[in-house]
RNA sequence: GCCGGAGUAGCUCAGUCGGUUAGAGCAGCGGAAUCAUAAUCCGCGUGUCGGGGGUUCGAGUCCCUCCUCCGGCACCA
């Protein structure tokens, strides 16, 4: 079965930060698992690079937006290995086959009858050159950059007739109660269509910085329309020469940042029913990362405040320092881990210095040592051709259905959790065990076999199931065991699957404190 | 203001359809062991399950109410 999954695309005017690479990881466990399981995958990131705040920094600085984005958007593309992204495409809005594409579904979307001229009023700034929103204009109507009096302004613009898709919207969130994930957010979402819809605008003639609407090219198509559809032209174009979209469209998971929740589950779905298009099963709303503000600004005794990570708040954490010192696996884990995926949860160097430690290094990373060493010390580094513990074959082998099933609801990191009880299992099975004192005993070989057969098959089960999380070292691990195989099909507890193997060096080095 | 979430051990959180002595990890204290990255394992919690009221044989789990925190209530990408 064919198994699509995207990330959002980045806007390029900003510089990579954790959100990015936290969006982008948690499809990448999910593409990598669906792999796993034999699915036909398809990954999908990308950069969003049209629309007014591209234009305006281009500006400023001098040069034309394509150089901006030239400029900028690799920033993104090189965020992909760096963090080990296995994305099968990575797509920018300015590529020429995205924009024909859009230019083809949005005067399809006219066609069927769903686009109309209108005027656009609201309060302008005449320094800004720019509509501010109810919020941004306050109640005393007056720019918040310039502090000077907004004017009420109209504009010709294209309209797409949201509101006639109110109806359609509702069916959709009752026929799919899963369309939008978790929970809260689907209530968030349809409470905002139920509140009524107006139609939007779809089109701006005041930019020049987009896709030019191809019936009018005096307006170019407002930056949303043109970026969601990237989802669905990617497809068109990824592989040179063959068309995906047959094969992938309808995606699986949209993921995406809370912030971006009303244009996925509301925008989004009624542009495809307007263009007639199949919507994507599920979007999968994550939250954010928050950090205390005091961890950032050393100042001793400052307020510790929550608060998002943003470019703008300037709290940045540098997802580049944690992979520079401890690899991309750490920080892959740790996102994954420490926050619940689909609420917002706080993150800090403290704590992944704790969870690093406690699970990556002492438990899994500890195991894997103490494994290997001991089928070294005692076996000459083979491992024994005996059957496994059938105790422990069992609680290892529910491993793999667990964690599948826990992944098709995208709970990525409850799967964690399923998976870090039972490496601590394996722990405790040592020490029930105690390989060294059997090891004494002439008489007790093939207990010794058993035990170190269970250790290394629950270790290679253990590594195979993780794999999408820390990709690189658990392939590390499984190429020392002699059994680079990831399929899950694969992942239960066999007699005689594994022979000699390699010496490990650790997989998760401490810092030396 | 309206709508929606959340408030459970020092910290981060699990608790499915209401049902045996409310759980996990981390941190802390004590112990065992030595294969291992001094890594592991075992033992130890008098927790008002935000407050109050109600339904029930029985409620963290349902109803009402109050308090606190967070999010959404549209054209910023």
């Amino acid at each position: 079965m064919a198994f699509y999954v995207t990330t959002p695309i980045y806007y390029v005017n900003a510089a990579p930060h954790l959100g990015h690479a936290y969006s982008t990881i948690a499809a990448d466990v999910m593409a990598r698992h669906m792999r796993q399981r034999g699915e036909d995958v398809f990954f999908l990131t990308g950069t969003d690079e049209h629309g007014e705040p591209v234009a305006l920094a281009a500006e400023r600085e001098g040069i034309t937006p394509q150089e901006l984005v030239d400029r900028n958007a690799p920033r993104f593309i090189d965020l992909m290995p760096r963090l080990n992204v296995s994305n099968d495409f990575f797509i920018r809005t300015t590529d020429p086959e995205h924009m024909a594409k859009v230019q083809e579904i949005l005067a399809r979307i006219r066609d069927n009858g769903h686009v109309y001229e209108g005027v656009y009023e609201g309060w302008y700034c005449p320094r800004c050159a720019d509509f501010k929103t109810e919020a941004e204009a306050g109640e005393d109507h007056t720019c918040p950059i310039h502090r000077i009096p907004l004017v009420r302004e109209k504009e010709d613009n294209y309209f797409f007739a949201l509101s006639a898709f109110q109806d359609d919207l509702i069916r959709l969130f009752d026929e799919q109660p899963d369309f939008v994930m978790p929970r809260h957010r689907y209530n968030e979402a349809r409470a905002f269509i139920e509140s009524g819809l107006q139609d939007v605008s779809l089109s701006r003639s005041t930019l020049t910085w987009g896709v030019p609407v191809p019936w009018d090219e005096q307006h170019v198509f407002y930056v949303w329309f043109d970026a969601l559809l990237n989802y669905y032209t990617a497809l068109s174009y990824a592989k040179p020469g063959e068309d995906l979209t047959a094969t992938f469209w309808p995606a699986q998971f949209h993921v995406i940042g809370k912030d971006i929740l009303k244009f996925h589950t509301v925008f989004w779905p009624a542009m495809l029913m307007a263009a007639g298009l199949p919507l994507p099963e599920h979007v999968f709303v994550h939250g954010f990362l928050l950090m205390r503000a005091a961890e950032q600004s050393s100042a001793a005794g400052a307020e510790p405040e929550l608060l998002k990570m943003s470019k703008s708040l300037g709290n940045v954490l540098d997802p580049f320092a944690i992979m520079d010192e401890f690899g991309a696996d750490a920080l892959r884990y740790y996102c994954m881990r420490d926050v619940s995926f689909g609420q917002d949860g706080e993150v800090s160097t403290a704590r992944f210095a704790v969870l690093y430690e406690s699970e990556l290094a002492n438990a899994f990373g500890n195991l894997a040592s103490r494994t290997v060493a001991m089928i070294h010390r005692y076996r000459g580094g083979n491992v024994p051709a005996a059957a496994p513990d059938p105790e422990i074959a069992a609680e290892i082998d529910a491993i793999v259905p667990a964690v599948c099933a826990l992944l098709d609801r995208a709970d990525l990191t409850g799967a964690l959790d399923v998976i870090l009880y039972r490496i601590r299992r394996l722990n405790r099975y040592v020490e029930e065990q105690a390989p060294w004192v059997i090891a004494k005993d002439e008489t007790r070989a093939a207990d010794l076999d058993r035990v170190l057969v269970s250790l290394a098959e629950g270790l290679r089960v253990v590594a195979v199931v993780l794999h999408p999380w820390i990709p690189a070292s658990t392939e590390k691990l499984l190429a020392a065991l002699g059994a680079p195989e990831l399929e899950l099909d694969g992942a239960t507890m066999q007699a005689g699957r594994l022979g000699a193997i390699d010496k490990l060096e650790p997989l998760f080095p401490k810092p030396r404190a």
